[in-house]
DNA sequence: CTATTTGCAAACGCTTTGCCTGATT
DNA sequence: AATCAGGCAAAGCGTTTGCAAATAG
């Protein structure tokens, strides 16, 4: 099938250090700010080609929960998320994955679930503070 | 604050009847298509705004899980879904929400989650049979 | 060397919006 | 009559892509 050599350029290992060095999910017009001022002529478009061979790769994760643009995850192992509902950010959240909702699925309908995605929404802490006055 | 009247127009019926008649998950292209039917010269924008209006009456639910353009639900009550990885279809998923996941994010994290959206992946019974050939 | 990647800019595709006319209440 | 909604077409906006030049292996 694909039997494209994968070259780590320097653009590609800096697009994927700064995913991993960052916890907050980022767009990627921040993505594309953060790396340009150690590359200051990469282009968007390398950014964007970047994020989806890195994410084939299965070295990144791509969010697409209900939003405009997609937010990039340095962490490729699945998890919870949580995307509060003021400020728009998203976070981790740090509780285990709850594989037996894959169970019940398979064992009461027709369908068969390999995973899921979960996103919970509310409100984050700094959100929660400054929702009191 | 908002002070409109909702007029039930001929088209934001047809749209509401057309999207709880089915249980598709269909784009906004394919109501377009299927109100042509009945409204022949009605504009995809006209579509769009309704969708939208409807959305915040409480009326439906929009889907824009992993995915390009987004898919309606003419069912607004919160459940889950379930989309096949081969044939991309969505489907309702007929078991109870955990609640409990919202209760272990609020015991175990910082966040206040008020619910969860989570969307299974897999193969639908129809994808399941074909790839066994 | 040569196939992959980059930068640039134009193209894409779904969705939104401005404007004016038409319909609803 | 007053205001909300529709039709049409253009604009928006995040993302993708074609192409020639650059570069990793």
């Amino acid at each position: 099938m694909n039997k494209s050599k994968t070259r780590m350029t320097k653009q590609r290992k800096t697009i994927l250090r700064v995913l991993r060095n960052t916890d907050t999910h980022p767009t990627a017009d921040w993505i594309y700010e953060r790396v340009k001022k150690e590359i200051p002529n990469i282009s968007l478009g390398t950014i964007y080609r970047n994020l989806n061979v890195l994410a084939e790769m299965g070295e990144i994760m791509v969010l697409d929960f209900g939003s405009t643009y997609s937010r990039f995850d340095g962490n490729p192992e699945n998890h919870y998320h949580f995307r509060c509902e003021r400020c728009d950010r998203v976070f981790d959240i740090d509780i285990p994955l709850n594989r037996e909702l894959n169970m019940k699925v398979n064992e009461n309908t027709p369908f068969m679930a390999f995973g899921h995605r979960t996103e919970f929404y509310g409100l984050c802490p700094d959100c929660q503070k400054k929702n009191q006055t």
